[in-house]
DNA sequence: GATGAATGAGGTTTCATTCAT
DNA sequence: TATGAATGAAACCTCATTCAT
């Protein structure tokens, strides 16, 4: 296990142009108070207060509130994505690369911890067009991680529903959000270890018949 | 394991008095309110006109929609952790005290799917006293959980970090609402297997090196 | 001067009957709540609170809040002029007469102080003829201290305009209740006479010119 | 007696820009229905069809029903003050001076009519720091007319009290919004000799003892 | 006599958004 | 690019009042 890709330390995309740093510079700052107060309690005028850009000069970076989100939730879903294709290149045992999907992923959002909120608890308000592409997107990365499971469960011959077990795994990573505290839970690499030893242990053990 | 306290088939306190059959009825309709569209989303008025009852009137029975949400999450908090303790008073082994815990939890809240959301969903918007109050049921019915891993772990020797593994399972858990689809996923006796073998599985394996 | 007749000590009507005790304490706890917050500011609820009666019952006694306020000023000007009436019977002398208006005016409304902004602040909120009901009786309050002032300006052969000085003369005592300290500023009894020496004063120099 | 500082013409801020004019004509709206409605009768929606603009635009020059009242009242403090201020400079004379005093403020708020009533009438609607604000500006206010006529009480050698003098002297002049007619009254030039006679006849005679 | 339950109207304020500049 | 000024709609909540009991 060797991942080497870096983490972007941004939530946003890398940006040239005055333009993009405008935009990079308001989609951290809406990022920041969709965290705080949820994308239904955030107010425009509060992203004016934190980005000291004016009501109306927001407009000009993003068309509607659900647009601004959508941004930023599709950003989100692709560098992560990028992230994991990335690494998962120079690793070829099953275990290992349900490993580094788990590492991946929560090496992107401990680095990037109010993105992994804006991502989980606002998942289902955008609507429309808009919804239908992030939830197509939320698609091909669960198909991304129940792949890895299922090649591994292939390999070893275990017996389980993948379904149950790749969303309980997606269950345990996408909490994190609520209790995580960089001091009492060490970095991503520790949580990575502890939360895959939990699930391998969990689907190896169906293998054999538990211990009584 | 064979739990018999039965689940209560509604998310509201039970009923007497008229005033208490309105004020369930008006609890209902938050519930799936506060659901369909989370609790910033939610207006008074979707309430009044999900539940007939006009917009003045709905203040007779809560004086605020915060007041709304603690009463909904308090008496859910409340409910479930009856239940549990109710269940766990037959039980002596560890195991199967852990196994009761998570069935009574997903009996719980599949039996009132959108109950699950309300309390998952608006952990935090609750503030002051009312928040603390919620987040102290919470801590509680936490720690419930986490005696009973401890006392397992204790039994069996296992060496695991407790904190991570208990807010794992919650994860799985209360993950369940963004994806349960009771036509696929099956009851809850099932899931609860499922995600109580994955668990278990996952905490023996701490006993031995995981295999390779 | 020494009137005799004794200051009510409530604001409101005496009573005998069940139904009279109630209303008074009613009308008492209206006072003090218009007193507070004024009559738009207070509320039927503010009230209800204040006299433990439930809001519909309230109602029972009084048809409406404007009704309420309208009693309440009905009263407060009737026996005031009766105390007023009462106590010139014994007088005949003119300037004494003056004093005795303003004593009398005064000991009662530093007796039921809240009475007195009621009274003032609360002047002109009554609308139609419960409004015209009450500016009759202040005309009548008002043109007997005309009449007092009017003998005496007669009997000295003084010169003024009498409407302004005994509006002034209202102005000086009906102001009161905006800084009256009854530590600071003593009895009704000092009060009258500072008072009735400054107004006294001012029209008796009308007789000679004033000194440079 | 010769002032010459000029009456504001209206009650609000001169202005210059836009924004200052649109600001001017709500205030001034707003001074007119805080009178005619009061403080607490009056709502914004009134004020909205009153200056016709929407609700929501108010809000861009106030950000609440209190600050406009404080705004207001700050206002109208400040200036009488500042025109007080002005015309003592040129008057030496102690009489004079009360005079100059009490004629400013009768010309001051005669023009500006409406303006008195939003003054003595909302006196104590505003609560914490912009009721203290307030409440501050009317001190230095009453300050300034008890230290004129401290200064003429020690000039002539009189003996009275001085905070009742001068706060019935506020009386009468606070308490002409509640009957002041142009027509029948005068001007303010006239109404301040009125009252002034009163006034000072009232306070000179303490000199000698009251003619029987 | 008194109340619990309910209502329509309206209160203040904030929302996302626009448009001329 | 960016803003100042403005808006219609809707937010939460309270108002005076009623009516069956």
């Amino acid at each position: 296990m060797s991942p080497t890709a870096p983490i972007p330390d941004s939530t946003v995309p890398n940006s040239d142009s005055r333009y993009d740093r405008q935009l990079a510079k308001i989609l951290e700052h809406a990022t920041a108070i969709f965290y705080e107060k949820g994308y239904e309690g955030a107010s425009i005028r509060d992203l004016s207060r934190a980005s000291g850009m004016s009501l109306a000069g927001l407009y000009y970076y993003f068309e509607s509130k659900e647009k601004l989100l959508y941004v930023i939730q599709r950003h989100l879903f692709l560098s992560v994505m990028d992230l994991v294709r990335e690494r998962l290149r120079e690793e070829t045992d099953p275990e290992q690369r349900v490993r580094v999907f788990i590492l991946t992923h929560l090496e992107y959002f401990l680095a990037n911890p109010k993105s992994m909120k804006v991502l989980s608890h606002e998942d289902d308000v955008l609507k429309e067009e808009l919804g239908a592409d992030i939830a197509n997107l939320k698609r091909q990365y669960y198909r991304c991680a129940a792949d890895l499971v299922d090649a591994l469960k292939a390999a070893k011959g275990l017996q389980f529903n993948s379904r149950v077990a790749v969303l309980s795994l997606f269950g345990m990573m996408n909490w994190i959000y609520t209790w995580y505290n960089p001091h009492v839970d060490g970095d991503a690499k520790l949580l990575a270890r502890e939360i895959g030893d939990v699930f391998l242990g969990g689907i190896y053990a169906t293998l054999a018949p538990p211990p009584a």
